[in-house]
Order: C-alpha cells, then sequence, then structure tokens
DNA sequence: AAGTGGTCTAGACCACCCA
DNA sequence: GGGTGGTCTAGACCACTTC
C-alpha cells in the first residue's frame, strides 16, 4: 500500500518551480513510467505532506492538477486512485502542421494566396470587424509525402502579426500567432462533411463529389478579441480529428 | 471601477452549498446577465473577500474556478478580468439526444437492434473485453421532425446496465448510464468523413456515395474501465460537431 | 513604490465511505 | 469508528505589472 513511498519525491525549495508543480510533475512521471500503476490508490494527503515537508493544501494543489489532467480520480471517503490508463491528453487547441509532425510525417506547406483585402460579411461576422475593412487572406496547400492533405483559408485582422511566406511555409500559423506574443485562449469550431466541388477535387487530389471533412474555426486570445478565422477542408482518407474528452464533475 | 461592489453579492454560511461555490455561481450569473460586463476588471481578492466576510483562499477558489471555465483570465500585476464573450461553453461528452433537445428538436429515436452477441476483434478490443464474449449490440435511428439524422451503432460490456429499448427509445444512452451509477469520466473520439455505402444510404434516406460525418467513441467511466464503444454516421447537410476549446495555459 | 495575483503554511471541522 | 477527501481560516512572503 502506498505506492508513493518507494518513489523518491522530493522537492527543492530553491528553486523557482512552485513545489506544487514540482510534486505533479514527479507524480505524472511516475505514472507515465509505471512506477504507479493504474488503479493504484496514493497514499492520503496528509501523511504525504509531511514526508516531503510540505503543508497539506499545496499537496492538494499538486493533486488537483493531476486530476483536472484526468490522471487521477479522487473519491471521499477512499482515497486517490490513478485512472486505469487509456487515458492520455485532453484535447487541445490543435495544429494541423503539429499534429502532422507528431506523427512523423514531416508536412510541407505551400502557400497559395498570402494578401490583403476587404472583409467579406461573413469574415466580418466572424473576426469582429467592420465588413469591407482590410483583414489578411492566406490561403495553404497542406501535404505530407508529397501529397495533399488539406486545404486551408484562414482571415486574420490586420496588425496583430507579420505574415511572411516563408515563415508560414516552414511552420503552422499558430506557431507564429504565439511567437508575436499572442496568447490564445479559446476556440470556437464546427467539424461537418460536404461533397468536394470540381475546384476542390483539383486542388486536393480527388474526385468532383467526394467526401471532405471540413472545419471552421475562429481563435480568441485571453483579452476575447477573435486573431483568426478558418475554413479549412481535408482529405478523409488522409485525415480525421483524434481527441480525448474530460468530463466535467 | 471595482463592477463587483454594485452587485449584491452574499453567501449563506447555513447553507451545505460550499461558500466558494455559492460566490462563483453568483459572479456566472453576473457575467452571464450582464451585470459583470466584457473586459471589467473585477475589485482585488483581499478587498472582496473582506467584503464577503471570507478568506482569500476561498475567494481565489471561487474565482480559479470561472477561469477554468474560460469566463475570467487573471494577470498577475494586472487583476482578474472578464473575458470579452464569445466564449460560452467548453466542449463537453455531448451526447446526440441531448444536442438535439438542446436545440428544440425533440428527438425521436427507432431501436432497430438490441441484442447480445459475440463481440468482434474491434469491439473486444475497444472495450477491453475477451474477443468471443458477450457484449450488447445497440443498433438505433436518431430522427429529427420525421427525418432520419443519424445511425448510431453502440457496444456495451454485459453487466453494467439494463438496456431497455422503450427506455432507449425515451432518452439518450448517456442519460441512461449515468442513472445507473455510472461516473463518466473521459472518451476518445474520431471524427471522419466518407462515403454512404448503399445500406446506410437507404437507411439515412441518403444516396449511395453522398458524404457521411463519421465519429468513433469508447467512453471510460472514472475507474478507466470502457464502458461504451460508439461507431456512428451522421448526415452532414443534418448535423455537425460544435464546440468551444479552452487553451490550457 | 504601490498594487495585483501566485504561492505557501499550520492548523481546523465536516461529509462520506467502509469495515 | 477510523480514515479519507472537501472545505475553510488568517495570516505570510514573493513575482510581476504599472506608474
Amino acid at each position: 500500500m502506498d505506492p508513493t513511498r518507494s518513489l523518491d519525491l522530493r522537492v527543492d525549495r530553491s528553486s523557482p518551480v512552485p513545489l506544487y508543480f514540482q510534486l505533479s510533475q514527479q507524480l505524472e512521471a511516475a505514472i507515465e513510467h509505471g512506477g504507479l500503476t493504474p488503479g493504484s490508490l496514493l497514499g492520503n494527503e496528509i501523511e504525504l505532506a509531511a514526508r516531503l515537508g510540505l503543508s497539506r493544501p499545496t499537496v492538494r494543489q499538486a493533486i488537483q492538477s493531476l486530476v483536472d489532467k484526468g490522471l487521477l480520480v479522487r473519491r471521499r471517503g477512499v482515497g486517490t486512485q490513478v485512472v486505469h490508463s487509456q487515458v492520455k491528453r485532453p484535447l487541445e487547441l490543435s495544429s494541423l502542421y503539429d499534429d502532422l509532425e507528431a506523427a512523423g510525417q514531416r508536412p510541407a506547406t505551400k502557400v497559395l494566396v498570402n494578401t490583403v483585402l476587404p472583409a467579406s460579411a461573413a469574415v466580418a461576422v466572424a473576426l469582429g470587424v467592420p465588413e469591407g475593412g482590410d483583414v489578411h487572406r492566406v490561403e495553404r496547400l497542406r501535404l505530407a509525402h508529397g501529397e495533399p492533405m488539406a486545404y486551408l483559408v484562414n482571415h486574420l485582422p490586420t496588425g496583430l502579426l507579420d505574415l511572411d511566406t516563408e515563415q508560414l511555409e516552414a511552420t503552422g500559423l499558430y506557431r507564429l500567432m504565439r511567437s508575436a506574443g499572442i496568447t490564445l485562449h479559446s476556440a470556437r469550431q464546427s467539424i461537418g462533411a460536404r461533397a468536394a466541388t470540381a475546384g476542390e477535387a483539383e486542388r486536393l487530389k480527388e474526385t468532383e463529389g467526394a467526401p471532405l471533412l471540413t472545419m471552421q474555426r475562429t481563435t480568441f486570445d485571453d483579452t476575447g478579441r477573435a486573431v483568426e478565422f478558418g475554413d479549412h477542408i481535408y482529405r478523409p482518407t488522409r485525415y480525421s480529428f483524434e481527441f480525448q474528452l474530460l468530463v466535467r464533475p
């Protein structure tokens, strides 16, 4: 019992890293690497706090962060248990570029359009800018192994970001935004499907009428400004949306 | 400044509802109803705590829960701000039934198959049960306004739940599971698209080759057991997946 | 320099679960 | 009844932002 006993947990009080974070990282690593097996009960919080020389609230904060990630479950009167695996990561604001890179696909991007033009009505509504005002428009073709995977149309407000075509081909849009100091906060997404038009079919090497996976997304920064509106189509034989959801308690 | 001053916040110490929760509910209601407008800065935590007769950690817990919901943003050295709207709810483990009901569509369900049979290899892997062992299989057609919207195939382990056909037609599977005492914890989803087969087209009143939206989902309870595996197809002209994502800080 | 949130402590009592 | 997590207090010091 109390598998944390054999874990060599320790905190460094001279580190600038918060104590609760040091602890949660070590517990997460132990869960990842098998030191804490699924289903096992952690020892109680008070004893754990005493062993580490921490206060109980600090230990609770560490444990709570792992509960929020779905790695641990607490039951009153019972204890804290490691979730029976299969749970990996909750959904993040995913970037196709990052997804492909994580899958070892070495994505390539062709920037087809990179311009500034007047906002259409739909774009103006999505971004919260005046209709007819200037917005960036970027059209990109994303390829993996030389095969087209997705056709990405994005609109962005002007003045937020330099949209350099070379950078757009070297990385993803989200990384560009983050490195420009934009703090992404939330996004509203809609995923659907429809038949390819003749033009879409040609760009994606599909046939007219072939099923396409579609996504529309508006992304907001932490002040609530819309910073990006995307209208994307994917070849469903090459791409699907995979994600993990946590039920909020 | 400090718009919380005009808000008539109060807590009831005789209530069994936690104080931090009482406070977070009142703040959330104020955000919802316009008492706290987007962008406005809440007064500082210490003063708020003093005004309510609470300790600072309790007030922080209330505020933190709204930060987790994406309604507030904290900035060190600055203060706590109401997010500029447009943010509504983060993604939840959605039930098609609930989604339709929320949209005022009064969904109808036809149970086409409700049986127990040996698990196929794919079902066995998804549910973590032995191949060839007994599992429930449920096939349902979901309709709105008399039009078919989705064809739902679900497999469940036996022994968890009574699957009564009448109840399945009156409500959603998730509600049945919850009322059977199952605590849903997480789900792994995959959303894609493909062309309809002849059989699928007939069931959904589409034509062969028409684009379909597909979802596969495995749902886990809080012990990590797989409690449900679903393989669903949707008519993309009638249904799309809409959701809000929060970026984890 | 002043004000904010971020972290941390050392206690306390309660509600719930299980034997 | 004994042990668990859930809630709560009244302080303290620090890091960061803004002026």
